[in-house]
RNA sequence: GCCUGCAUAGCUCAGUAGGUAGAGCAACUGACUUGUAAUCAGUAGGUCGUUGGUUCGAUUCCGACUGCAGGCUCCA
């Protein structure tokens, strides 16, 4: 019998039945058999060694393809699964998926797995690369597949297959010893895995996800299809590394957290002068798309906290105290205080879209081990503002924040935006039909301005859905930044009202939202962002005026002093060091522009310009430096330190 | 909170198979007045995170605590 293999350039061509797509790779190059690792038949991926007995549309997957990575890194998982299993086979394996630029696998086992232990799996999993092994697809019953699993010990498994659901056909990887369930595909040997692979690092993980679960060793690795692909991500991340924030905090001297603050954050000058300028940034941005700015008091009495609900879901997390035998918590979040303030005075559907805004300061005793640099900490500045308005009004105003935050990201150099739509918990407040409404609108915007965005089912707020904006920091660990929730209950809950056209009460709906987040948090990625050599405009020194020698002292400090009439964050270096040791700091602390003054500069009222990252030096009258650098500023320029030339 | 690891000078790090520690940079002093990524010489600087234990003796070994790192869980 033979069979139709069309192949995506369209063209088809006839085969005996049955072939294999290591048979059909082989039959088109051997450059393509070396690299290929499975194939997408009917766009399904099977492995390159189970016969194909039906016309078909096939597709080689080579190793160096995403799809072709993702094999390779799911059968990194079997094979160290493997390795473990040989070297401590009291373990027991669990799953073992393959994840962005790598794979883990959980384990379970008494004794605790050590960093030497890691080198000897690792050793290990080399030695059944070299053994070549063939990896065969079989197709198990269900209860067999159950029973055999329970009679060597692997309760895990058993218990992940009498979950699988019922028409979900068994299948087991086998390789060597090593018996797996997995869906595949997997290549055809271990050898094709090659080399490209390393273990990096050991970490608990709960069963399934659930901390009421036992806790399992997971071990991640990383896979590549070959050792040079492996060692350029090894030395990408180094490089991405340097750009952490927690170590140009201490370099750039921008902040530093110690014992007895744990999770808050002690601002130096510098680091403060960002953070005031993105929060100043932010309060004009905000005024002119129709924020009204408050400030809400630190310490709420508990009651406030009980009726909105935040006590009863947060309430181990609340930092509180008791004063004179009454109770207090100190504000983990601004709504229930917003609303105090709408609910002053009578309000009219006039009023309405009522947009407060305010940089709220909020504690949150957040659980030690999410602490992280920065980016999670317990005292934190929300730029959050909500909007009360009505139903009608949803749509535009969460198409408006939308569009705000879109300018905002781009201010600061941020391109890649990651958007989620998180969906009804199963702890919440609100009827299932304002869940409804709420969840449609928030999908709308997002449709409607044409964003690619990912559901997180279950994952909202307990009173309303919400869409997340995500960031990614220097490893590509994403966090997330602005956000707009849409609440149907807690206006309800805390007596707000307006007054309709038709003269009755009516509760307005409100708008949580946020574009930066935690300014604390979002400091953190702009630092990454930006390898810490921030935009002129956001660099907390934007010039530096150096001297060469003692004459030009008098001149330096005019210098330095026009420049801060104009505007800017100017220091002098008048120090007795030579110019090229000046020069080496201060583009060590990457400033935007160092002006070097000497006897030259000082006779003839010009500068000597050298901009962060270029060697260049241009000499130009002070005017013309002010003018040119304070449009650079004004304008918000990314300036791109690798070319010397502001971004597009 | 849980798992694994880490904690030495202001910073980056070395070191002690158990006998109270060292480098570079920074700081300070002096000389040098300098033209675009480190001028030279000298001085000073540490209860080796905290706390128990083992030991004649602990920075080193063991335990607890605190903090940090990487994950997991959580994230109003």
């Amino acid at each position: 019998m033979s069979i139709q293999i069309t192949f995506p350039d369209g063209a088809s061509k006839r085969f005996d039945a049955p072939i294999t797509g290591l048979q059909i790779a082989d039959g088109i190059s051997s450059g393509l058999r070396r690299n290929a690792v499975a194939i997408e038949v009917n766009g399904e991926a099977w492995d390159l060694s189970r016969e194909i007995t039906a016309d078909a549309t096939v597709s080689i997957i080579t190793r160096d393809s995403d799809e072709g990575l993702e094999v390779l890194r799911h059968d990194a998982a079997h094979v160290m699964a493997e390795a473990v299993k040989e070297l401590y086979p009291e373990t027991q394996v669990t799953i073992g998926p393959a994840i962005e630029n790598g794979f883990y696998y959980d384990f379970a086992r008494e004794e605790a797995f050590t960093p030497e232990d890691l080198e000897k799996i690792e050793a290990r999993m080399k030695d059944i690369v070299k053994r070549n092994e063939e990896i065969v697809r079989e197709v198990w019953d269900r209860d067999e597949a159950i029973s055999y699993f329970k009679s060597i010990g692997e309760e895990y498994k058993a218990e992940i297959i009498a979950d699988l659901p019922a028409d979900e056909t068994i299948t087991v990887y086998r390789q060597g010893d090593f018996l797996d369930l997995c869906r595949g595909p997997h290549l055809p040997s271990t050898g094709i895995l090659r080399d490209g692979f390393k273990l990096t690092k050991l970490a608990g993980a709960y069963w399934r996800g659930d901390s009421n679960n036992a806790q399992l060793q997971r071990i991640y690795g990383t896979a590549w299809s070959d050792k040079k692909q492996l060692k350029a991500y090894l030395r990408r991340m180094e490089e991405a590394e340097k750009r952490d924030h927690r170590k140009l905090g201490k370099a750039l001297d921008l902040f530093h957290l110690q014992d007895e603050a744990p999770g808050s954050i002690f601002w130096h000058p510098k680091g403060w002068a960002i953070y005031q300028a993105v929060q100043s940034y932010m309060a004009a941005r905000q005024y002119e798309h129709g924020y009204q700015e408050i400030k809400t008091p630190q310490v709420v009495d508990i009651s406030l906290w009980e009726k909105s609900g935040h006590a009863s879901k947060f309430g181990d997390d609340m930092f509180t105290l008791v004063n004179d035998e009454r109770e207090y918590a100190i504000k983990p979040m601004n709504c229930p205080c917003h609303v105090q303030v709408f609910n002053q005075g009578l309000k009219s559907y006039r009023d309405l879209p009522l947009r407060l805004a305010e940089f709220g300061s909020c504690h949150r005793n957040e659980m030690s081990g999410s602490l992280h640099g920065i980016m999670r900490v317990r005292s934190f500045v929300q730029d959050d503002a909500h909007i009360f308005c009505t139903e009608d009004q949803i749509q535009a105003e969460v198409k408006g924040f939308i569009d705000f935050l879109h300018s905002v990201y781009a201010d600061f150099g941020f391109d890649e935006i990651i958007y989620k739509l998180s969906t009804r918990p199963e702890q919440r407040v609100g009827s299932d039909e304002d869940w409804d409404r709420a969840e449609l609108a928030l999908e709308q915007a997002l449709n409607d301005n044409e964003l690619e965005w990912e559901l997180q089912p279950g994952e909202g707020a307990f009173y309303g859905p919400k869409i997340e904006f995500s960031l990614k920091d220097c490893i590509g660990r994403v966090w997330q930044c602005g956000t707009m929730q849409v609440d149907f209950s807690m206006p309800g809950r805390l007596g707000a009202e307006y007054v309709a056209e038709d003269g009755s009460k009516q509760v307005p709906v409100m708008l949580h939202r946020a574009i930066l987040g935690s300014i604390e948090r979002f400091l953190g990625i702009l630092i990454e962002q930006h390898a810490g050599a921030l935009p002129a405009w956001l660099a907390p020194q934007q010039v530096m005026v150096a001297t060469i020698v003692t004459e030009a002292n008098d001149y330096a400090n005019e210098v330095a002093q026009a420049l801060r009439n104009a505007g800017l964050r100017a220091e002098v270096d008048l120090r007795n060091e030579k110019i090229g040791y000046k020069v080496r700091e201060h583009s060590l602390q990457k400033i935007p522009a160092i002006l070097c003054i000497g006897k030259r500069e000082a006779e003839e009222g010009t500068v000597a310009v050298r901009r962060f990252g270029s060697k260049a030096q241009t000499v130009m009258t002070l005017e013309e430096f002010v003018e040119q650098f304070g449009l650079e500023v004004e304008e918000k320029q990314l300036f791109d330190a690798g070319t010397n030339n502001p971004k597009e």
